[in-house]
DNA sequence: TTAAAGTTGTTCCAATTGGAACAATAAATA
DNA sequence: TATTTATTGTTCCAATTGGAACAACTTTAA
């Protein structure tokens, strides 16, 4: 019978981490959330800060880059190339805001409106795929904590 | 009176987005989760890869550059990088395997235990004012369902 | 009215990052 | 045993990233 060299099962360290649950949350983040940006990268070409573009003026008819940048709590710079390179693709188009000269109001674009459409599909499948292990139940009571929290977040300087 | 220009108040999107659960644990990484990365960088001097070393071997007394990788789901090439700073940094130790000349035993020193302990506090005092929001049963309900996600998330192929 | 302070969007730059490929070694298979 | 396949740690490289500084403009304060 094979030998096999003895395997010790070093999967995590979940349950003696000083700060379990924030060391979850990073986790899940590592695992899921980072991935899930590589593969909107790979398969739509587009990156983080482009397709956050896409989602908030999906929801949003009108936005200055700096409304982006609040919402998303992302840098003003990382949206501002983000910008010139969706209006390349099409996907948004500006008009500057004669109320203020600084600033340029942004809009999705039909093209830019399928696009968001096809990746929320992708990004709505892998939602219920990673919470399939709550039960309805569970998961209702998750979504308010998540909530609280993200409500708390949201409340931060930056 | 002062005419204030009208002022939208465009924070988030946290009940419109079409995976808003995901989107908040996105959000929280974001808000929360980097930005502690950050803190660790600018006030202990070490990037995430580098502290996640330490926070592993301070508790598991001998792992390989490998398995941490696999603990924390980081690319195996910044671990290794993260491995020499970490030996110049006086941080760890490292012994090659007798019993296998591919890979070498990683151990945490005292100054490393020192280090790790600074930051844990640090990362500790963190959680909780993120966790205040939440009452005392409200976080053990929250521990017990990102208990869940999180294995289950570590149970994902990479 | 003028000066100071703040805001927006941008460019530049240095640092971090992870994929790909590689050499050395070990394990599995024929 | 000999050959193929897998694993470990590493280097190289190209891309993404965000901080800092800046010009243009607006708002506030003097």
């Amino acid at each position: 019978m094979g030998r096999r060299k003895a395997e010790l099962n070093y999967s995590n360290i979940f349950e003696s981490v000083e700060f379990p649950d924030a060391y979850k949350v990073s986790y899940l983040a590592n695992a899921i959330v980072f991935p899930t940006y590589e593969d909107v990268r790979k398969d739509f070409g587009l990156v983080r800060a482009e397709y956050h573009l896409l989602l908030c003026l999906a929801h949003y008819s009108e936005l200055t880059a700096q409304d982006v940048a609040r919402i998303t709590r992302r840098p003003r710079n990382s949206i501002s190339r983000a910008v010139h390179r969706m209006l390349d693709l099409g996907y948004l188009k500006r008009a500057p805001d004669p109320s203020d000269a600084r600033q340029a109001k942004l809009r999705i674009t039909k093209a830019g409106k399928n696009m968001h459409k096809k990746i929320s599909e992708y990004l709505v499948a892998r939602e219920a795929e990673i919470f399939s292990v709550l039960s309805e139940s569970e998961r209702k009571h998750f979504r308010g904590l998540i909530r609280k929290l993200a409500n708390f977040a949201s409340t931060l300087k930056r």
